[in-house]
DNA sequence: GTCAAAATTTACCCTAGGGTAAGAAGTCAG
DNA sequence: CTGACTTCTTACCCTAGGGTAAATTTTGAC
């Protein structure tokens, strides 16, 4: 059980950690030079979430995993996941099938950013996690849309006129 | 052996096939519905390409996959690729490394183009592709740095200017 | 070489979205 | 309920980068 504002990971630190959510909400971000946060990734319910750069790489964190909302999440450590491959092999696929997907969702992001309007992003999100958007702010939305949120504001506004 | 201007996948075919780089270089990308071009990934030696949206989901594919320079490369099955981990399960900690090392290179690039000024981007592709430059038309650089021709064609002026 | 076709650069103006700041609206502790 | 704090909206002007198009350079076939 962690509550809304805990830092689960923190910038900076070395990361062996990943953790999936039970219930709530959670996001991993970075600082930026100009002190602009970016998030890279929401969590809800039966996703992971670390900084996966860090942890693959062995590097020190550049981003923060910080919880949104009160939530629920299991905590594994990586070397001791790395482990269970060797005695329990039919755990590998099933990592497999897990990564796929992800490097998929990433993929789709990327050619959204590169493609889509601030306002079609905007409404590509409220189509993907309809239910999500309650839960967070219209901050932390803008900045994994990459835009400002006062752009996002200013979308929501025409979207609520037409 | 495939000729520069061969496509290897085309949108909207299924795909059952990933390829292995071993000299050359391609690009996969997809056309919006203003007729731009967006690129997604380019491959060289070592590399693998493919429209993976379409093969891990088994459906339609929404890019291509296209020679930008004379390249040899390798034809992998993907039902084949998934039937060697039966017999061979050694090669599943080998593909599992290779997704982990992709999602984190798919989390640097959207991190980047989420904080980095069209100038900053260029500026990196050039720092990690050193080499890939010469063979790649600008137009492909622009077009994967999430840019027009035309503005990356004004930051390599200026850059030159310093 | 010569010519055509393609890629790149440059120049012009234009627009989506950013920056700053002020105001409005929630949220919540007491 | 009240005041303090946070989040969201609105308004203003501004800038990075886009669109169009023409000029230039590069490439490649013959």
């Amino acid at each position: 059980m962690v509550s809304k504002g805990d830092v689960l990971i923190q910038e900076g630190q070395t990361v062996n950690k990943t953790f999936f959510v039970l219930s709530g909400s959670l996001r991993s971000f970075c600082i930026d030079k100009e002190g602009k946060e970016h998030t890279l990734q929401f969590a809800i319910k039966d996703w992971w979430i670390s900084d996966f750069i860090a942890m693959y790489n062995q590097v020190p964190a550049s981003l923060s995993v910080e919880c949104i909302s009160d939530s629920v999440v299991l905590e594994f450590d990586a070397q001791t996941l790395d482990q269970i491959y060797a005695p329990f092999p039919e755990f590998e696929p099933f990592q497999r099938k897990n990564l796929e997907r992800h490097v998929v969702a990433l993929h789709k992001r990327i050619l959204n950013q590169l493609q889509l309007t601030a306002r079609e992003r905007y409404q590509l999100f409220l189509a993907q996690y309809p239910d999500i958007e309650q839960s967070i702010s219209n901050y932390h939305i803008a900045s994994y849309l990459g835009m400002t949120q006062q752009s996002l504001s200013r979308v929501r506004a025409e979207l609520v006129k037409t």
